[in-house]
DNA sequence: AATGAATGAGCATTCATTCAT
DNA sequence: TATGAATGAATGCTCATTCAT
């Protein structure tokens, strides 16, 4: 019987079923391992998760998560690179290559609230873990995020380059403003969405449009806001 | 002399003056204590934080730490919940009881911002710690973060409110939605404000309002986005 | 009942009476950990110690162990600098400042002898370790077996300046060579005297002296032997 | 490609060539995994050898490691055992069957230092290995240290034999007693020849007989050194 | 004959928490 | 009130050894 059945679960551990699995070639199970310790990381935070209890999941013993990932720390950086590469792939797919600056965006966010509702160990991983763990970390962690933060400003700037006539307020680096507070929303936003679990990620979307696209665009037209006095 | 002086330094830790105090009241000796553990949550998470730096940070011994707050969890607990009454309170103070339902979600946020680059470590540990660490943690949590929502959900609410008339898409819990994404995006532009240090919390609302503000207006008189087919 | 009774000794582990004995001084505290390591050390060599055999020798907890030592290799280097001191000093005062060489060498030899055979662990953790388990070690145990070197060579070197007219074998770094050989001899002779329990140190100093130092008297004399040819 | 070179060498792995051999006959084979396992095992130590490293170096798996030797202390037990033998009988063929005593002992010492420049790994998993590892290991250990010693033992006791006529102080078991420290000088003597790279093994020879048997020559003419009181 | 894949068991180190004073 | 001294219980990581092919 496997070491999971008798190992005492602490809360409710994540276990999967105990089918015995052996002798897979090396990049099957790799992605194995990345898959269960995804799920940890997510649950329980990157100090919280235990070795262990990612070994476990993946049906496999300790030393084989040391032999093929290294390190706990290497655990979580191969994490935070297959999630970015997957999330980045859905969001350009989505984006495509139109012409219409909004409809690649909405495109884009519908993707993007569609990978996280279908995905929501990979956002959590990304983008709820404190990057004060390591050197390696913060560094892995910040690249990832801006190269979430980039697809948005690649739309957005595109989008605001096109429109820009006489905008007075959305200049320079404004693209990358909006960039923060986009994704900073959509992060929020996948609470909203557990609470809502019946919306579908185009509703998500056109709500978040109808709340920060037709300002903008209303904005480039230059019908700026300021604050009464 | 201290044990802080023995003990070497784990990288950068947070020192303080060694200036020895006894003897102070309860209450002042507590919020002394709350204060460093805020300092340590928000410089290493939860987990990592260590609750010897505490001690050492306030410049006491561990015993004392735990006669006055039980626990690393009642730690954390005081202190999500001190920094939420304070933010709270920023908020409401500045929001005030004004009629114009803009201007009072422009000063709140304006607030806001001020709050979060002047206490960031209040703001890094009531939005960067993940929830997952206990029941206890993630329940305070989550009533901290639906409490700084609320503030958010009362001006939205009320401007909407009083705007609403035919509005089509923003109806029921539409506020709701909107808290969640503008507490998003001022999260995550708290990171934009590190990188433009020079830019005044009051230049941060306008960018925000801006972006939002003027579209949910739009969309309340009825002008309404829809993806392009 | 402590954790002693509990564990399961591995074959004859080394064990101690099992007093209670608490809140010890820092410094008590220290050198009986040091003396516990010792003997552990001799016993297994540095890798195959176990920290936990000596927390449990000294009485006391691990944590206690990697507070007051640091690391398993503090542990090692702290023995290591205590015996050499230890001995050297042995040395140094039995050698004394007296006139007559071969009477200050014999003293010291005649003292070594007899700290080895009262102080065996020293011995053994100070010339029976391998130097390879880690920098620090090996440049610990490299300056700890130079000194006490040193010590022997003050004395043959002094003893070989004043009588050494015409030598011509021993010259220039003769007296480091001779430091090397008796060191070598007097480790090897520490096995010699666990199989001879009776013979007292004087006896294994006057045994060494007339195979050695006879010799070298005439040598410095003159009497050189060469290879038959 | 080999497992070699997918792994981090830690510190300064020993490497060899990576040839692909294969269908090697058994005895050939088995001479090469005591060749890897001596050159780790006097690099690391018993303890700190990683069977790992000496399947690398080589260049089979580890499996058949366990296959030829069974065990990792089979490993170094055959070790033991053939480099005692080499050695045994390097110094046996060096000393010969000759006449005059010293000559052969110079000639057994010149041998050895020969031998141990040459081989030092040899020298150093037969003497620079902690005993306390094992029950077998122990008793391998002592029975090579002793089987070396023997050497020795019978070129003086013979030479003591053949020359001891009224000698007071060597005795009985003196021979042993030289044995041990001759040994003992030798193999501190290797340290020596480290730190002086250009004297060749007859140049060490004749400075230790210098030391040595100048003096027991004189001492079992009558000559005899005693402390001045 | 040979090996890639796999693991049980151990070990150094850390940390929240509590006594004894 | 205040603390120096102490520890139980993890947790990351390693290594000798063995299957299944």
């Amino acid at each position: 019987m496997s070491k999971i059945r008798r190992r005492v679960d602490r809360l409710a551990r994540v276990t999967d079923i105990d089918r015995p699995r052996r002798r897979l070639p090396r990049s099957v199970r790799e992605q194995e391992i990345i898959d269960a310790a995804l799920r940890v990381f997510a649950k329980r935070g990157y100090r919280a998760a235990v070795v262990d209890e990612i070994a476990d999941l993946a049906g496999i013993s300790k030393p084989m998560v040391y032999l093929y990932l290294g390190s706990k720390e290497g655990l979580f950086i191969a994490c935070i690179r297959r999630e970015t590469q997957r999330l980045v792939t859905a969001f350009r797919e989505a984006a495509g290559a139109g012409d219409d600056p909004a409809r690649r965006l909405w495109a884009g966010l519908t993707a993007f609230f569609g990978f996280v509702a279908a995905h929501r160990d990979s956002w959590v991983v990304l983008h709820r873990q404190a990057p004060e763990q390591s050197e390696a970390i913060a560094a892995e962690l910040a690249a990832a995020r801006r190269s979430v933060r980039a697809e948005v400003t690649g739309l957005i700037g595109d989008g605001i380059a096109r429109g820009a006539g006489g905008a007075v307020h959305l200049g320079r680096d404004d693209a990358d403003f909006v960039a923060h507070a986009l994704v900073g929303a959509a992060d929020s936003l996948t609470d909203w969405m557990e609470l809502h679990p019946g919306e579908p990620p185009e509703g998500v979307t056109l709500r978040l449009m109808n709340m920060t696209w037709v300002g903008m665009r209303n904005v480039l037209a230059g019908e700026v806001w300021a604050p009464p006095r």
